[in-house]
DNA sequence: AATGAATGAGATTTCATTCAT
DNA sequence: CATGAATGAAATCTCATTCAT
């Protein structure tokens, strides 16, 4: 008796899950003005209200959205760190098209959307602090080879050029692309030179 | 450069100006979504029909509001790549919060906005292609002092990172902020010393 | 140019008065549950959408309505208390149904419309002022017949027992009544003729 | 007295007087209008579907809510009659906040709740029964001392009295409290004399 | 050049209710 | 006893757009 209302819908449903891909497909597609309630229920074939019994407001479907899209970050980023070739993943990490498309999404949406906001700020700190650890470790702390940047620098660095080329590339613009990527990928090459030198 | 000029009252008009103020100040403080004909009225404290007056409908009161960035933008640009020190003038222009902020909110927009995509296409192309014209005179075709990036590499590199620095600066992160503006840095006085050589 | 965009709908308006007297009815008749949007609009005759853009939200049309009404009430108090019998017509003001009928209405919305309840609050207290200002020129300072019961309280004595009589009438309960109605009656007799003492 | 009982959940379970408390309590604080499936289900910390089963529609849940708080007011009157100064009694139950306040709500329900209206009138029926039954015991059938007035319209003028200051005060309007509440005073210590007389 | 009126569509949300388990 | 899932209706509100003046 007398259990909190709310959280409905568990977790594993299908049903659940049916709605946050179609969120997350018309997120990707048409931009986050496009995850309406209607627009949603249509695309997974199922009725409106019962978006709302699974997410009572909108804010609970983008945020559950958000966290879902954040938790396949983490993985991706773990796998990515402890891979052969860490730098190289993180890279890869940066420049992957479906995932930091939708990190650009939920950028934009978070500038008017509070709730979104604060679970934003609190997950990319996490994943830079993340970031940051492993870099320290594979270059110690003095700095990376790229003239002493130091790993936090490093971080922002790669995830800036990895996004201009996804939101561009997304609009269909790719002058520069094959030049900024052969740059960084003589960073790479650079790096793990350095890398193999420190061991 | 100048595209179809379309009959949207008279193009000097003070009313015109104000509503593109506030369409502006909408889209920067809550994103392009309140972009609204009414809101844009109430902002400007006009009357709503008088907004279709001069845009008869939304996608031209945004490409207008478009046109007039982007013309900005051209000035802001144009004064870069002709101050005493083009590449410093180029990364304060990148980094210009101001300006940026917007752009993004436009790139958001244009995932859902076909006819604002092309102009955001044409626009950024052009933007482009301007800045490896100078690089190029500055840097001779082969490439920048950056380990020979070439230029249109150089410009999307530092777009990419200025636009970061910026987005998460709006979001309240700022982690490896300073160590990236550092080591940008370190870039400019490595292509200024470089350039001197090869004058 | 430059005009406040609110305030829709000139006062005066055919279309703004059927909405108000759509509304009015169906208070009076289904409670102020049913004044919603759609039901106002139907029993109008009109679109829905219309009611919203005369009324932008639900309070804005309740308010209209509540001051129209205490509009006519200050006409109908003016015209009781220049009468011959001003006590006499008080009394007939205090139990005119279809009038005190909506008041309650208005009451029990006051309840949880806070917009609504501050002009409740204010125009009960201009009624029952002007009810005292005029009483007090009747009997004098000292209170009227009814064994010295001062002004402010017979104004709320009379209010009430109206109150209830209407209450309990649109309900179908009439015990007491006939008795409660003679009970009045019987003080406007003693107390106009106390008036005539005084003079 | 019962009325035809309905099955709905067993009478004494304490979730079920856990779902009419939190009926009461939305009612009293926010309207009738409050007063739904969901909220009395959140409010008293239970599942949306719990109160389906234990109040089938909500109609259901209003009258039992009406029921309980008509039985509460039986046995105030109850106590009241047999009190030592009943007429005080009486005048305390009709000026008793809590429960007057709960009652004014149903009045405005049954405005459009035909289910309800029939329970109100049949037990505001039985309450002035009541209350004529023991004052005609009191001062005989002829009449009340005030002035002759019969029993059921002191009840009633009693009850009006009562319900108008406790309506105003909720609003917070006092203008007259003071002076109505004394008058009312002053008929008690009268009809009290005029009682022992009798006797 | 400007404005008031009107309208249809759709977004967000809350609701009562039913059903199967 | 109790609950989760589902659904259709409706309430409130915002919007873009059209039209007549």
């Amino acid at each position: 008796m007398a259990v909190a209302p709310r959280r409905v819908g568990a977790e594993g449903s299908a049903t659940r899950a049916a709605m946050l891909g179609a969120a997350e497909a018309l997120m990707r597609d048409e931009g986050y003005g496009a995850v309406s309630t209607r627009r949603v229920a249509t695309r997974a074939g199922l009725k409106p209200s019962l978006v709302h019994y699974y997410f009572p407001t909108t804010d609970d479907l983008l945020i559950a959205l958000f966290r879902r899209g954040a938790d396949q970050s983490d993985e991706m980023l773990e796998a990515a760190l402890s891979a052969d070739d860490p730098l190289r993943a993180l890279w890869d990490f940066f420049a992957d098209t479906s995932r930091t498309a939708l990190t650009l999404e939920f950028m934009a949406l978070a500038n008017h959307r509070k709730t979104i906001r604060s679970f934003m700020v609190e997950h990319s700190e996490q994943m830079r602090a993340r970031q940051v650890e492993l870099l320290s470790r594979l270059f110690g702390k003095a700095g990376t080879g790229l003239d002493g940047c130091p790993p936090a620098g490093l971080s922002l660095v790669l995830a800036g050029i990895g996004r201009a080329l996804i939101m561009e590339g997304g609009l269909g613009v790719t002058a520069g692309h094959a030049e900024a990527r052969a740059f960084v990928e003589q960073w790479l090459v650079r790096l793990a030179a350095e890398r193999e030198l420190q061991d």
